[in-house]
DNA sequence: TTAGAACTGCACCGGTCAGTGCATTCTACT
DNA sequence: AGTAGAATGCACTGACCGGTGCAGTTCTAA
């Protein structure tokens, strides 16, 4: 049918392995070879499909990132200014949860950390592509929420911003980096702190 | 007079420039020769004291992370349970936002990050010989603070990795990981409204 | 002054890996 | 059937780097 079905097919797998191998090895360690065999392909549709190996990188990160963000956005845009504040929160906080502590996010994270220095454009790429849109949406729903007269906020970025923090920080202490899996009581039991202590600084009583 | 003093000089000139090559260029890149050159020493004497090169990569980073450790606690520990909370409070959180911000403890992390597939252990070395220590240090303080009456907290160990996360996740996210560096005007914002988020939930009028 | 330890400079080995070249095979479309 | 573009397999290069060996030098302690 498509005419270049063959091709999407390869680079599709292409980018899995990439992101794959990228993340278990680390982006230096990791060898295009392996991606190759990974992906089940010649080392030469690697290049001829993406040049080297750091376009390979770069576009497997993106991918990756485009990916994460549509499922922040699906988690934000699930919170109903119309319901019970404590409950939308903490659903929306759950969800968000699952979508920091996914293994890809983690791994997405660890790379993005591990090679700033030499793709400084990624960070920017992928924080304005994904974290900030994550944020204002959130701001977004959180400001709804306080003209519905269900939480008292002055600046919906700044809260918006803190309500993540209150989630995503303890999440990063507790799994080291994303190297020890997080029980689904705790993720609870942090994810009900954050919304408490939210409700406790911007809650209407 | 110290009779291995040339021997202390050579190692901590090894540790710093150690440190200086990994952050800048990651722990794979760096190479031993280029740590050398930049200790001005000969390669051999770097293998005479650490052995190979990851040794020396947890030696640098075990010192960095001691380092680290003071300065944090002195920062916590200046919190004085008979002032006025919210005035102590952000003094500790420009204490403690001056630590988290310093440019090694950007490096820090990020080393860190990159290589915690690798060096498991070091993970959890640092992590319960830095991180663990100052969030319970915070966690006494806070518990004094409402001992004295000044808050209303029920688990300080809760109330003290939030206070952790009002800070350093806006920090995480603004300053692109450590690459820009946030203005003092900034860093005093978030620092306020850490404080005041925080009192808004766990202070006592 | 002397013995011994630490340090230096240089050359070298072995391994890994990004990227290329080439000849061949496969696949899709006409 | 025929052709062009994509994919393959394989061999190869050029570079880098961790780690070692060795011969010579400097420093220190007695």
């Amino acid at each position: 049918m498509t005419t270049t079905r063959g091709r999407i097919d390869k680079r599709q797998a292409i980018l899995d392995a990439a992101f794959t191998v990228f993340a278990r090895d680390g982006y230096r360690p990791a060898s295009v070879d392996t991606v190759a065999a990974t992906a089940g392909v010649a080392k030469h549709t690697i290049y001829n499909h993406f040049g080297d190996k750091q376009s390979l990188f770069r576009a497997a990160v993106s991918a990756l990132a485009d990916d994460a963000l549509t499922r922040n956005l699906a988690a934000v845009e699930s919170l109903r200014p119309d319901r019970d504040p404590a409950e939308a929160l903490t659903e929306v906080g759950r969800k968000l949860a699952e979508c920091y502590c996914d293994e890809k996010s983690w791994a997405l994270r660890r790379l993005l950390h591990a090679e700033l220095a030499s793709m400084l454009e990624l960070q920017d790429i992928v924080r304005e592509r994904a974290t900030d849109k994550v944020n204002d949406a959130l701001a977004d729903r959180l400001a709804r929420l306080a003209l519905a007269g269900h939480l008292r906020i002055t600046d919906p970025a700044v809260a918006a911003e803190q309500f993540g923090a209150l989630l995503t920080a303890p999440f990063d202490a507790r799994s080291r980096l994303g190297t020890r899996k997080i029980p689904a009581k705790e993720l609870a039991e942090v994810t009900q702190n954050a919304v408490q202590t939210f409700l406790r600084a911007f809650g209407n009583q």
